[in-house]
DNA sequence: ATCAATATTAACCATTTGGTTAAACTTTTT
DNA sequence: AAAAAGTTTAACCAAATGGTTAATATTGAT
């Protein structure tokens, strides 16, 4: 898998319990198929794991972590608005690439128990005032078009995520249940978002 | 409930399943919990619907129906682009306002079982050529920039069910997780996703 | 009123499932 | 090398779960 973590029975049983949460959730996923993944004895995952919440925590806080970033160092530096944002975009759009079944398992698990989202947020403090007041300091110097930074963030974030996490969907009406063509379109997205987003803020000076 | 349907035991498994399925899942809801719900009998649910499985079909063919309504019937008129658009974002909001967690719901087992989707999508005879035909036409003659129109789409539904799907997650961010005001922010996006999308995509003559 | 068809229920069943236990095996410490 | 600590397994368990059965109640037709 990667390049420096140990073999160890630990990692396995993450690795193991990633990818069957991630395909099947909390609620359709089994301990016994977890264990069979890893290639080990079930009590095993109860001996590093004590209980099934407790394993699907760990993936499931590793999987939001993964997915919100830290924003920050993607979006402040000395460069123009117009730059930051399409960086933002382009890596985002990147790590999805890499990831395209997270947002769909995020989602998923979000609305199934909000309370341990909030705890989640809570204690890696997540902090979204600095970009929002980041984002008003710029509709303040006229670069970008007035409106409510939340929603400007809120659609970054649909354009963004939308597309991988209804991916079947689309792709069945879209591209003729073409995997292939459905994964070039989304890499396109890496350009055509960040487009689409700057042609309605920009305020073009002419 | 709603004013024509009559009250009947068939009726009654449906809202109960309707009301547990969309909160849970497939995965995560029972069966003895929808009799529950509907105040009869588990075995009356195997009468009525013989497995599980059957009795989520319905829902979910009734819920994928209500959210992806005829969108033919709204974006063919004679009136230019512009308002069909507006009038397109406006009535799905409000169609999503009226069934916030159809959005999660529809998603969440869009991944669990691509197939079933697919058969859907086949039964009722979606065709989404015709309106990529449609707006490679309003390209054509200029009233809107060029651009691949199923990026449109995409961006369109992205724009108007992320932050459904979503809701939760934004709340939390973005409104110190006060229901009322997330609620009134999905209101105005009525307003703001039209400007949002308008703004993109009108070529503007001057 | 009677009988057949339909609707409803309580009790039951087999399987699945998360979790435990006690024993065996391996590694580390002394 | 022996003891202690840590790791792994097979077997087991109680609760939950989807589904069935057989008996009872209700409704509709004649």
């Amino acid at each position: 898998m990667s390049e420096l973590k140990k073999d160890n029975t630990e990692n396995k049983i993450l690795d193991a319990a990633q990818t069957v949460f991630i395909e099947k959730g909390m609620d359709g996923s089994r301990m016994q198929e977890i264990a069979n993944e890893a290639g080990i004895n079930k009590a095993l995952l109860h001996y590093y794991f004590r209980t099934k919440q407790k394993l699907f925590e760990a993936i499931f806080t590793k999987a939001f972590n993964q997915i919100f970033p830290n924003i920050k160092s993607l979006i402040f530096s000395d460069k123009p608005f117009e730059e930051r944002l399409s960086a933002f975009v382009e890596k985002y759009i990147d790590l999805l690439l890499k990831n395209p079944f997270l947002p769909a398992f995020i989602l998923k698990e979000i609305n199934r128990d909000p309370d341990f989202l909030a705890s989640i947020i809570k204690k890696q403090g997540v902090n979204p005032e600095e970009i929002l007041h980041m984002i008003e300091r710029e509709m303040e110097s006229g670069t970008i078009r007035r409106m409510d930074p939340r929603d400007l963030m809120v659609n970054i974030l649909g354009l963004s995520i939308f597309p991988f996490a209804a991916g079947p969907l689309m792709q069945m009406l879209f591209f003729s249940n073409s995997k292939k063509e459905y994964h070039d379109f989304l890499k396109r997205r890496k350009e055509t978002v960040k487009i689409f987003i700057l042609e309605s803020i920009l305020v073009k000076k002419d």
